[in-house]
DNA sequence: CAGTCATATGCGCAGGTGCGCATAGGTGCG
DNA sequence: CGCACCTATGCGCACCTGCGCATATGACTG
């Protein structure tokens, strides 16, 4: 095994685009099918340079892909495995809350992931 | 759909602090079985303090847990599917990586994923 | 070609991350 | 207890990120 360093070094790189809350929710939103910059803008409620900002990162990444059509640019996910990593996150996630929603509060983070619980439960696997 | 916001924090909390190489590493070591944390630092070749901090990181993401033994403390993935999605993962990487191959250098992004190409064929699917 | 719409880019700042380093805490042993 | 071992924590620094903002680029329209 060789340069395994460098596997992890990509792999980071592809997980470091999607750890962002803003990107996710653009993710989610493709997931449904391909949309333009400002459609994305609008439906997110931030800025159009925002939105541009983050699908150039995930470009770069190969997460997205886009498509000129007229002055739009159209973007879509460039691989739906994509969202099957972030389905299987999410169960490891809902699983992870519903463990600490028995047990007492050990760390903030967790104190957190209490606060959305809620939230969770309304919407299950997307 | 209420605090879908909330959901997108947790998730991006959970992908952030898989979305560092040291870290994955220590995921993938982990995936073998139960280590103490002197063990990853000797078989990764980093300081002890530095593997103990990624761990309290990851620790507090839900993604590992900690047992004591004696002296030393073992360290476990708190949930299989952790390596699942990072399987996941990594299938959409060599599926772009193998595109990229043919295709003409694009981005720096994809500089560094050609670099690695070779290292990655080599390992397929861990 | 001037204007307008859609998107991209550059800049600056506040906040966060990763690391080395020193050191504190906790555990077993003589 | 004192000591050696394993692990955890605090601190400082260099670097990166996300965002707002202004503005550049590109594209269709008359």
């Amino acid at each position: 095994m060789p340069a395994m360093d460098e596997v992890y070094r990509l792999q980071a790189e592809v997980l470091k685009t999607l750890a962002n809350p803003r990107r996710l929710e653009i993710v989610h939103l493709l997931a449904e099918g391909p949309r333009e910059v400002g459609r994305l803008a609008e439906e997110m409620g931030i800025t159009q340079p925002n939105v541009s900002q983050h699908l150039a990162l995930m470009r770069a990444a190969g997460v997205v892909e886009a498509e000129r059509d007229g002055r739009e640019v159209r973007y879509r996910l460039s691989d739906p495995d994509i969202i099957c990593a972030c389905e299987t996150m999410r169960g490891v996630l809902l699983r992870r809350i519903s463990r600490i929603a028995a047990a007492a509060t050990q760390t903030p983070a967790e104190v957190v992931a209490r606060r959305a619980s809620a939230s969770l439960a309304n919407q299950s696997a997307s």
